[in-house]
DNA sequence: CCAAAAGTTTCTATATAATTCAACTTTTTT
DNA sequence: AAAAAAGTTGAATTATATAGAAACTTTTGG
């Protein structure tokens, strides 16, 4: 199994942002992309959170929940709902966007 | 208000895939993107199915589930768990991703 | 036009996501 | 090093997404 406990995950998507995405005042810095998993969802979050300087309590009066609802949607995020995911990130003025790529290849009908 | 029901809204998808996304065969055509918005979700299921030429009972076979269920993921789509989009769309072997996308001058702190 | 296939709807059940509250832990400030 | 602020956790509750079955409607092909 690979190094999978918290403090791994955030220092990889910090890194991601100096190294990847640019320095901060770039347009590019401020745009993040992520795939789709679950696991790094709540790192999303608090990541776009932070960068907003909010606390949790701040982000959870902004959306209508108590800030143990924040924390655990940052950390404890298995499944969630499109809903839900929308209502934080609106919170956050960031936009969320979703593409579908499916390449022709891949496709054998059985 | 605006134009809303379920045929307006393929149209439109059927639409942008001729027009914006370009001819089939093209790298272009197999990438859609969207904005997250759960009303287009369902449509965005359809589109895919239909260009796999899977049915609705195929494809649920595909994910175990009966039809009855991916219709109601098509239609009804008002929320969804993100596993739920995740398991439609690898078994139609399209890749889903997901950007967040933050500018600066949008957020102003209370 | 009829039959079969595909898709939809309603009813119902079950699992689990969303949420709060309060106590607790960790981090930050002074 | 205390106090305050921020974040976490667990238990309990509520709301709702997922799901199947069966009856129904619409579409398609012969």
């Amino acid at each position: 199994m690979a190094t999978k406990n918290k403090k791994m995950k955030m220092m990889t998507l910090d890194q991601m942002k100096d190294k990847d995405i640019g320095k901060v005042g770039t347009p590019e810095r401020d745009k993040y992309e992520f795939d789709l998993r679950m696991e790094v969802l709540g790192d999303m979050i608090k990541s776009v959170r932070k960068e907003r300087k909010l606390t949790q309590e701040q982000l959870g009066e902004l959306i209508g929940v108590q800030k143990s609802q924040i924390s655990k949607l940052e950390r404890n995020t298995k499944n969630v709902t499109i809903e839900t995911i929308l209502k934080v990130f609106r919170a956050l003025k960031a936009n969320v966007r979703f593409s579908v790529e499916m390449n022709e290849s891949e496709f054998k009908v059985a």
